[in-house]
Parts: structure tokens; sequence; C-alpha cells
DNA sequence: CCCTACTGCGTATGAGATACGCAGTGAAGC
DNA sequence: GCTTCACTGCGTATCTCATACGCAGTAGGG
């Protein structure tokens, strides 16, 4: 119906088998989970279509046989890259449903920390990736909101996700490749006073390491802060 | 004292001026300045050393006169649109402090979206996106917490702040591109039966435009939720 | 058995980042 | 005032990528 764009097909057709001609030596499964494997080690930077085709023994323009354009390959590593929606308990109640909606979101983030530098340009969902929308809005389906404060608050628990995740990934990042800032460059440039606060952090906890380890905790914690806080609200107006 | 970069000095140190040879016929501020209104208006992708040479006159090899790299000149992008950190009123209360800090770190995002893009990859500090950093845990200076719980909700709520952000641009971006899915791709499909919740968001919502309206909202709300768990969390334990 | 829908992929184009080096410029020092 | 050389602008060249095009080989359908 409308002129959608080729990739779309790639997600929400059906994988089509062609009759004639030669056998085809790679698949999409294949170049997609190659593709994976690269951006899990060397973040969505190492993707590049000539590497990918080196990893996968083939030429690079081959790959334009199975994909439209880079773009889509992307997409289609994201769909894969984050499975299916968990199947959520959502008898237990809508907190401990949409609490492990969250957890199980953060950690497919983790896992692949490179989703969060693709997921931010606008793109074709597919259909797993709305499977996870959806599962989002069946944990808060028994809330007594219309459909779309519903989504709000969806999107609302998602973004948190997203954003700590995005701390995180980038704190760890930071760790690996030397501190981002010390007490050291604060005092060598005499701007140690100006920054109080930071140096009383500082002078705690060095960020010569990735503090991975409080990290899980912090999340769980802010997610809590965030669902008592819905909680309160809707027990307040009782909307 | 350590191998630094050759852009941290650009960052932290003082502008330093050659006495010798001709006068410079660009400035790093005007180069900056220039880049970040291309990534205003056409985001970050925009910003190429050709494109950016051409708006300013100069051959696109005269910009490294200027700038070591282009990594180098996004960080000076981040920390010039950055800006100064607000003066928070910490005497009114944790509370109002943070939540204008907030709203504060928020209208930038929005105003510069690209620095969602941009602000992943781990990359040197500046003084004043350090001095924001500072800010936050100014505003939280009256709470009885130590140094680094203190520092970790700085980081939960600039989390926060980011994902609703990143959440708000991308349905933004969406909506100027066409809506990502609509019931008629998922009927095509035949897929309509398996996202009944998704159906009914669409149905009452179409997303053929952006919703900022609610957005500020959205966020508010979501922001005082956060705070009201915090603030419960802080009386329980008396921590 | 041959036609043609396919496949693999070499080659070419064009964008973009950036190294290198040349030629001009003007304050410092004589 | 003249020379020197620390600087400047920037043309040219190289390298990496994405990707269009087209050729040559392959194999199921008729």
């Amino acid at each position: 119906m409308s002129e959608q764009r080729p990739g779309v097909e790639l997600l929400w057709g059906e994988p089509k088998r062609p009759s004639r001609g030669p056998r085809p030596g790679l698949s999409l499964d294949l170049i997609v989970g190659e593709a994976i494997a690269i951006a899990d080690a060397e973040g969505v930077g190492g993707v590049t279509m000539p590497a990918l085709a080196r990893r996968l023994g083939a030429g690079t323009m081959s790959l334009y046989r199975y994909v439209p354009g880079k773009d889509d390959l992307i997409s289609l590593m994201i769909e894969t890259a984050t499975g299916d929606a968990p199947d959520l308990d959502v008898a237990a109640g809508w907190r401990p449903a949409i609490t492990a909606w969250a957890h199980a979101t953060r950690t497919i983030l983790l896992a692949h920390p490179w989703m969060l530098d693709v997921v931010t340009s606008p793109r074709v969902m597919g259909p797993r990736e709305l499977g996870w929308l959806e599962a989002g809005l069946e944990a808060l389906a028994a809330l007594p909101l219309a459909p779309m404060p519903r989504f709000d608050l969806t999107l609302l628990v998602n973004g948190y996700v997203r954003g700590v995740a995005l701390e995180q990934v980038h704190g760890e990042e930071v760790a690996r490749q030397g501190p981002f800032f010390t007490p050291e460059l604060l005092t060598e440039h005499g701007r140690a006073a100006d920054f109080p606060r930071l140096m009383e952090v500082m002078e705690t906890f060095p960020f010569t390491e990735a503090p991975s380890a409080g990290e899980d905790a912090r999340f769980a914690f802010g997610l809590e802060r965030l669902l008592d806080g819905i909680e309160t609200h809707l027990g307040d107006t009782t909307v």
C-alpha cells in the first residue's frame, strides 16, 4: 500500500525462497549473526561491509544480494539481537510484570551495548521489537488507565532503562580506556576548587575500574523508586 | 603527566595565542559554533569537515590548524553546546534543586538533539560538562548520603533525563519521517492479532504527528515519580 | 537442452577523514 | 630594515567505506 523501503519486507515479510538459479552460499541469518558478533566484540563501528564479508569468506558485494543496504542490516541486527519478548506473568500483578520486563530489557541492552548507539535513529521496527512494546503494555494492562497513558508509562519505564544502561555502558567503556577525569586533571589545571563535590567523590572512589558491582543495585533501586512513585500517583488520583 | 590526547588541552588548557606568523583567519569558537549550527539543523551526520569548511569559506584542511581531528571537534561541540551549569538555589531544598537541574539538562538536550547521538561514546569531558555534574551533586548535597551514593543518585536522575529525552526526540524524528509502524502494516502482514494492546493504542492515537504536546508533562510526571520514590526510600531508611 | 532467474563478485565511483608538504606571512631579533 | 622561522592557508594524495553496475557462471522449468 505504501511505498515502503525495501527493508521493511525483510523485517515483516515471509522469507522468500527463489526456485531458479544457483543455491545461495550465504543466508540472511548467517550474515546478521556474524554482524552481531562483530558489533558485540568491537561495537557498531567495526561492522563494515568489507569486514563482514571477509569474516564470511565472501566478496563484499555478495552481501548486497541478501541485504538492500547497510541500514537494513542494522535494522535486522537490532531485530535479531532483541530476541523475543519475555513471557510475563501478568497474573502476579503489574508491578512484578513491568519489573521483569524492565530487567529483561536491560539484560538485552547490556549484552549488546552497541544497541544503545543505534536505536537512536528512527528506523523500522520489526515484529520482535514491537513484541517487547506489546509486552510492556500487557504488563500494565491491569492498571486503570486509558491506552495512551499506559503507552506513556511504558515509554517512561523504557526511557529509564535505556538511560541508566547508557550511563553504565558509558562508564564501563570509560573505565576500559582510562578514567575520563581524575583529580590530577583538575589539579593540574588549577580547577580543583571549582569542583569540590566531585573531588569528594573521586577521593572516595577512584574511577580506575568499572563500578559495575553496584550497577545492578543502582538500576534496581531507581526502578523501584520510579514504580513507587507511579504507584503512589495512581493511588492518589485513582485514575 | 599523562599522555593525554591532544584534544584534552583544547578543553582544559588556556587558549594559547601564538605571537609569530600570520593572524589566523578563523577561530576555534567560530568553527565550533558553525559546527553546532549544522548539527542543530541537520544532525551530526551533516557535520563533515568539507561541509564545515565550505560554510566558513575556508579550505577543508584549514580546519586542522585549529582542531586535531574530528573527534576533538565533537568534544568541543558538546562542551560548548552544554553551556554553563545553572545556578541552583540549594537553600530551597534538594528536591526543587535537582528538579531544576533535571529540567535544565532536558532543555539543553532538546535544543541540541544531536547530543543524544554523540554523548554515547566515551570521551573527555570538559569543564562545563563536569560543572553540570558538580551542580547535580551540589543539589543533593543536603541529603544525608555518602559521596558515592550521592553520585549514584545524580547519575540516576541524569540517566532518566537522557532516556526520556531520547524517547521524545526519537518519536519526533519518526513523526517527521512518517510513522514507524501503522495498523495497516500489522494488518497487511496478518499480525494485527499478535499486538492487541498496540492496536488499541494506535486506534486512540495515530502516530502521524509528534506527541510533543504531552512530552513535557510526561517528563515532569516521571521525574516527580522518581523523586517521590527517592524521598520515600530516604525516609524509610533514614540513611 | 536451453532459457533466464538467480548467484558471486570484480571494478568503479564518490564521500569523507586526514597525512604531507609547499608557499606565503609577519613579529622577533639582529 | 632585513632575515628568520613559527605560523597560516590549503592543494593534493591516500585510505576506508558504501554502493551502483555489469559480467560470467549456475541450474530449475519448459
